[in-house]
DNA sequence: TGTTTGGTGGGGGATTGTGGGGAAAAGGGG
DNA sequence: CCCCTTTTCCCCACAATCCCCCACCAAACA
């Protein structure tokens, strides 16, 4: 259960530390992917296989199943965190997420997100928008 | 269980470099297939058998297994890995998956496609809009 | 004020991508 | 059966990168 919102630097070496009370979760090993929206998302290693086998369940026909694999496990970086309990983001992943020189960290229940600032900054005030309506709509269930 | 995205040049000897990461699951022996899209599927020759007992198992008549032998074991190449970690790229496979002077290699669970750039880049976003159908369909429950 | 924790930075050895040389083996024609 | 050509495979080399480890410092805490 990842809570929080922190912003730290990317060093020269393209290290981003997590934050100290998440390394706990993740010392088995660090999923990097790509997130819907324009970020990375981070998952403990249990916690993607969990997800991975639950989205596999889906794909009925063979075919569907192996589309599924390249993309949920090409898309996806192993890692370990390093002894100052800092993650080495791939290239790929830092481009896509626009992260350069900060990165902003976000705890978000069961994964944990990384932003640009720009990206965060613009992606904060649209969720905030809509987050009252999703309630609402909630509500009438 | 193999994960991620890479692109590694052939070299004029053709021969293609795997990821270092998955080299030690390969080291006893790798057999490339002709993929069922356009690509080079390679296994460990552990998992290749095993897939192989698989299908025998459900071939109940001699007649559909002499068949399957055929296709599935002769289309297959069986190889070593070089000192360097390096897979000499048969030639009918490189040519079927049009695989030239570079390679993407696709971690895809169980094993490991080799594309071409440009298929890749057609099959990456045929399957990408498949799994947001498939997420999408989630967030319905 | 001493100690610990955590963010930042960097040095250096080990690993890896790439290229090429040369021996061993295979194959084909005389 | 021999010789020449071609291919295959093993080994070496080198530059770039990665990764492990140590150091520093500032803030928090007792």
């Amino acid at each position: 259960m990842f809570f929080g919102e922190y912003e730290y630097k990317v060093d020269d070496k393209g290290r981003l530390p997590l934050p100290s009370k998440f390394r706990e979760n993740f010392k088995e090993g660090v999923i990097l992917t790509r997130g819907a929206e324009a970020c990375i998302v981070a998952y403990p290693l249990a916690e993607w296989k969990r997800l991975a086998d639950s989205l596999a369940a889906r794909a009925v026909t063979p075919n569907k199943m192996r589309k599924l694999n390249r993309i949920i496990f090409g898309a996806a970086f192993s890692l370990n965190l390093d002894g100052q309990g800092r993650m080495a983001l791939p290239q790929p992943l830092r481009q896509y997420a626009g992260i350069d020189d900060a990165a902003i960290i976000i705890g978000a229940n069961n994964c944990v997100e990384l932003w640009s600032q720009q990206q965060w900054a613009s992606e904060k005030t649209s969720a905030e928008e809509q987050l009252w309506q999703i309630m609402e709509s909630l509500e009438g269930q």
